[in-house]
DNA sequence: GCGATTTCTTTACAATTGTTATCGTCCGGG
DNA sequence: CCCGGACGATAACAATTGTAAAGAAATCGC
């Protein structure tokens, strides 16, 4: 899946970063791609000074605001260290270059983005379809790594309740 | 904007069809593509019997289930009529002509694969952040001919509420 | 090690929405 | 022209969630 990814590897720079470090804010252009060696992210919107988290990112995961980065526009949200990181980091110019000079790199930044589409509709629908205890219990189904990992606040707010609400939910299973 | 897509429309075949006609059913995989001469159509998803209608298209709109077509997978939802409507329609087939053989209708298709994911991002990011009441407003200002074409149960699924709760919303205004 | 911060739970009350049912109006087909 | 279905408003009650505040437990940083 990442196979073609790893050739351009050695084009990317280590960094470690301490937890709640902001890596890209919400409304600047991004500029940056991660990739996660060790450690996890997320994203998130600010909603009148509330934070409400969109997504979880884990090792192995790539990790841009590719909207932006795509085209050069004020990212919707931003991106946040949740524990110490390891990252690999690339240049918006260096990736540039490894998309006209590697073949094959193009398709994949698009097979990507369908992928993201396909993603961000089947969040999208389950938020839809189903209230917050539903989705508490999807989360617990599909990705039970992340209510271990992750702070119940992070995941309230992922699950657009309040903790107060999540705490509630915990309570009644 | 639609100006490539003017191109090839003479590939598009003429189709009336009546009010309430499913052109695409949930779970089939997409092998049509509409382009809205006159009427509107709405996108809707099967939730447990009670549907949940996600997007709503005009005249000039071009609707498919690009997930569906693209990767002939099953469609997540319906596309259904709601109102009596002129479409012209193109096959798969006949559209993955068009794609090999005139130029730029590729790149065109990314960059209507990108902005969908765009505006998918932007409603997602608008139910995160908004309270129905907000939604409601919000469709107000930015698509008022929406309220006007469109039964309110409708608007009231698209809006993820019961119809009877619109009509309160409606009146603390 | 220890104080400060973060995280989670709990409580009481308010606000919103869902559910179910009834009723009136409008519109179109036979 | 009339009947039936579609559509919208309203009411009463239940269920869920939000809000604000307080406190306990765990964790972090120095």
């Amino acid at each position: 899946m990442t196979g073609d990814w790893d050739r351009f590897k050695h084009l990317f720079k280590r960094q470690e970063v301490h937890a709640k470090t902001i890596l890209l804010q919400e409304g600047k252009i991004s500029r940056t791609m991660f990739f996660i060696e060790k450690g996890c992210l997320r994203t998130w919107v600010n909603n009148d000074g509330r934070e409400i988290t969109t997504q979880f990112f884990f090792e192995g995961d790539k990790v841009a605001s590719i909207e932006s980065f795509r085209a050069n526009q004020p990212s919707l949200y931003s991106i946040e260290s949740l524990e110490p990181c390891i990252l690999q980091t690339i240049s918006q110019q260096e990736f540039q270059n490894a998309l006209e000079n590697l073949p094959g790199i193009k398709e994949e930044m698009q097979e990507h983005l369908f992928k993201r589409l396909l993603q961000s509709q089947k969040t999208f629908y389950s938020y839809l379809k189903n209230n917050p205890q539903q989705r508490y219990e999807e989360l617990i189904e599909e990705y039970p790594h992340i209510i271990q990992r992750i702070p119940q606040h992070y995941i309230a707010s992922y699950l657009g309740i309040t903790p107060v609400s999540l705490s509630r939910i915990r309570n009644r299973r």
